[in-house]
DNA sequence: GATATATACTTGACTAATCAAATATAAATC
DNA sequence: GATTTATATTTGATTAGTCAAGTATATATC
């Protein structure tokens, strides 16, 4: 088979098994009331120093659009998992910072997601899925 | 590292990798005002023995539901793009076929969507590309 | 220091999808 | 052959996101 057949295989698998694997999560993370993207949000807090990112920031990390972010954590604002903070530097900034709540929420659904992660690679072995890896990450 | 974070990582990174994906052939596919549903829609009754799919069938290959295969033909349908055909065997079913004009759009867009899917492995040799798949196929 | 341009974020209008319920038909069971 | 159960599809209500335009502030340029 030639490079470019391959490589629309390569790209069609990729996108099939991409929908799979969130909806399995997606599955397990409804458990805790957490939807796949709000995971992704509290993910990217929990690892960034101060527990805080900028909208644009997470924005680019989780894989979807300012305006996205915006209307995704108005609701987690209500229920106390992520507080608004000012940045003195810049006024046109505003801050997310994961909660108290929202560390012990993240903490709970953390377990599911990496239970469910390890279900999802249990296939492959740790060499397996470094190679994955790093084979996906050539993809431009 | 172990397993388990390392499964993590993987999967954290194969959507991130997967939204990427899709906005750049979304891009390209927009010039032929095509989707990328609507393409895969195309790409899978193209690749079918009589150009005819199941409702279903074509929701389970796309990764979408029934309903969303509904609303996703019927627009399709109004362009002349597919047509509905009844199965005489049963008649619950309603099959999708792509028409002489679908098929016309679907050699248009499958360019792009070639052309697009290739540089996407630029980076990549077709022996990579396929142990690439190889892994991503053993994720449960 | 005024003006132009760029950046961060929000909002209104819209779209593509979902789920649950409804409808129609087929297959299995008694 | 009547009744139950399963399958295929559609529809109404809802949701999560998009884009383009708007607002506010910061930075660069003249």
């Amino acid at each position: 088979m030639n490079k470019k057949s391959l490589s629309v295989d390569c790209v069609m698998h990729n996108l099939l098994q991409a929908s799979k694997i969130s909806k399995r999560i997606e599955g397990q993370l409804s458990i805790h009331g957490v939807s796949l993207t709000e995971y992704l949000i509290m993910y990217h807090l929990n690892g960034s120093v101060l527990k805080t990112m900028r909208r644009i920031e997470l924005a680019e990390r989780v894989g979807i659009s300012a305006s996205g972010v915006t209307r995704l954590i108005a609701p987690m604002e209500k229920l106390h998992i992520v507080e608004k903070e000012a940045n003195p530097r810049d006024a046109r900034q505003s801050l997310v910072k994961l909660s108290e709540t929202g560390q012990q929420l993240f903490n709970d659904c953390c377990v599911s997601f990496e239970d469910c992660s390890e279900q999802l690679m249990g296939n492959l072995t740790a060499l397996e899925v470094e190679k994955l890896m790093k084979l996906s990450a050539k993809i431009l």
